[in-house]
DNA sequence: AATGAATGAGGGTTCATTCAT
DNA sequence: TATGAATGAACCCTCATTCAT
């Protein structure tokens, strides 16, 4: 429904909003890239404005304080992330070994693309602090039902708890993609994908080698 | 150091030794605690030392900074798990799975002996910071050089990468105990150990349930 | 009564409909209800504008800065007061107790109608700065000439002087009015009336009760 | 009980105590200086604190902000006065006409004794803000009390409402104090003395002079 | 060895005001 | 006239660290 007056203000309206915007999003990247050398601690908002082309003062106009900043800086990536596993799993079965090697794999390409955004949440001398808890806490309980229905499937064994079992994959993969970013020559991307697989919590019952592409 | 002067004011350092041990102690107790809530940025030297029941001054006198401090909690308490680890593993056949549950048990024990250690390293709200990598690359050579070792025997699947896996566990284990520190009623002690054994990358080739007596 | 920080704030019409009267009005109105709360150092010009439904920029067409809404709040009430002083002796003889009463009347039937204006002047928490200041130095003149003649007359004592117990008065009616309006339940009209008239320097000399119709 | 290493503390105790308390007692005369000048909103922690000799940082080691440091001026110099005031009445009869005087005589001298501390509080461009009000609200209810005894007594006439005078007169004490310790060339202190008897809420029943030694 | 008052650089944050649209 | 994003100087306050006692 556009009435009349929204017709006559929307030019102005959209030209300051693609502005404010603008800026918004030169603060996330130049906050990205900061956090991911300095860490939450580590960075001024000063730097941060400078580094985005802005003024102290603009930062605050985007985003109550640093932790804010953080926060969308990690939330806005995750709903990435998420929309790239969805569309990555979609054309396999669910629950399939193929989903799971497609997912696994973009996600690989995620970290790949977003070196800076895994660094501020997991890496070095990063201090993902509260943040990075809470998005543990965004991935675990999908994590933990998925595991859930795979046990009750008869494919996972049954002594994986899938609670524990759902810390642990959440772990290993934050953990498992830092290192590799920091260190891509200690391993090909197919042994990660492989060792990734082999450890999954829903291949343990398999006997075969799920790398294999019959898997 | 001139060694003479030492000799002759041994007996008057044993004495003010003592004390001076137990004021280090102290306040390696209460920054352990405090961490454990506010993490490296969230407590000043002055409550340390207010909580240790000394002055502000005299935590300059033990530690350079809050940095050593936080420093000395970590790598005193890592040298206390790693006795406590090898005493663990000595009554049974080395690289045996019996042994591994005798250290994975251990290692337990050790997480609820020293719970707001846990929570300093790896917790929430935690910045285990730079600390906390330290940490993790004490650990995980150790663990690459021994799953090698299984893979070699042929025990551990080829397709599992050592330093991958050694990435992995290390993070599983830390992050899994981490969590059952703090919702001990998730999951019991039996499931978060047999978890843990069905996802070690020296099982993985095993078919059986390592859980049982005869795996 | 004002309610506190309840967002009355107005419906935004179009820009042509509003004129620049207009807008100016709401922008006293809104800054006289938030100073009242706030005081001059407790409000933001933003929260002013917003509060007047328009943008921050249009303050500044407006006013020059904070401190001149603030004057122009202050001397367009004080332009009214008068005008109402005016109004309230004219049917009176000039001097006579008569007079005087129905200016005091009205003075407090001014200070029901501006509850807002009198906190923002001399209320809790305001901050009349130079500006209550002003106003003392405008009314303190009038009052002292009043009470030289009074004296002069031989109605009032020679022991009260002109020039304090202008300032007295002053202080003495400014204060007593922001009491009442925040307090009304302490006192009925008629009683700060009567107080008001017996403590009037003009009247000390009278024995009998000025509050008394045939005073 | 006192200990033997009670007694060996004791000494360095007192000496850093009453280092402690010099350092506050410079902040407080700093602060009321330069609070005398800018008001509250006027001046900076910062600027105090240099005018003090010590550092910024220092402030806050005595105050926990520059509120409380105004706080600490008005409550402690309302002590004092309160202290002066009572040694002031205390050769006089209760309720007397002298010791009226001599109190109000007193309030002149310490307001001469303290001009700076009367205009941070009550003066041109002073922003007493909530400061002042609490001073009101310390010194109205006993001048209320003692109005309402004067009533009872049949002294003060009955039209005067103990409530509605308390508040007069103590906005005209304060009032007239800042005023005259600004424009002393316009009143002798006998004027201000003989009105402010005048206009005393207890004195307006008297038809004789309260200003003559008869009185 | 212990004390604790003092230091002061520096960070986070605010907000009066401007200006391009 | 109106808009509202942007500016950036200035301020409050913290706290790691020092040092005289």
């Amino acid at each position: 429904m556009s009435l009349p007056e929204a017709h006559v203000t929307e030019p102005r309206r959209s030209a300051s909003a693609r502005s404010r915007a603008e800026t918004r999003r030169r603060l996330i990247q130049a906050g990205t890239a900061l956090f991911a050398r300095g860490g939450l601690h580590g960075v001024t908002s000063t730097q941060i404005a400078r580094r985005a082309g802005v003024a102290t003062g603009t930062f605050y106009l985007h985003f109550r304080d640093k932790q804010e900043l953080f926060h969308a800086i990690v939330f806005e990536a995750l709903a990435d992330l998420r929309a790239r596993q969805e569309r990555a799993g979609a054309p396999h079965a669910s629950g399939s070994l193929a989903e799971l090697r497609a997912r696994t794999e973009e996600l690989l390409a995620f970290a790949e693309d977003n070196r800076d955004l895994i660094r501020v949440l997991f890496g070095r001398g990063g201090e993902s602090a509260t943040v990075g808890e809470e998005v543990l806490d965004e991935i675990v309980p999908g994590i933990e039902r998925a595991l859930e229905r795979r046990r009750a499937e008869g494919v996972a064994p049954e002594d994986v708890h899938p609670a524990v079992a759902a810390q642990a994959l959440a772990a290993l993969l934050v953990r498992v993609i830092a290192w590799w970013i920091d260190h891509p020559e200690q391993a090909t991307r197919q042994e990660v994908v492989a060792t990734i697989l082999r450890m999954h919590p829903s291949q343990l019952g398999r006997t075969g080698r799920p790398g294999s592409p019959a898997g």
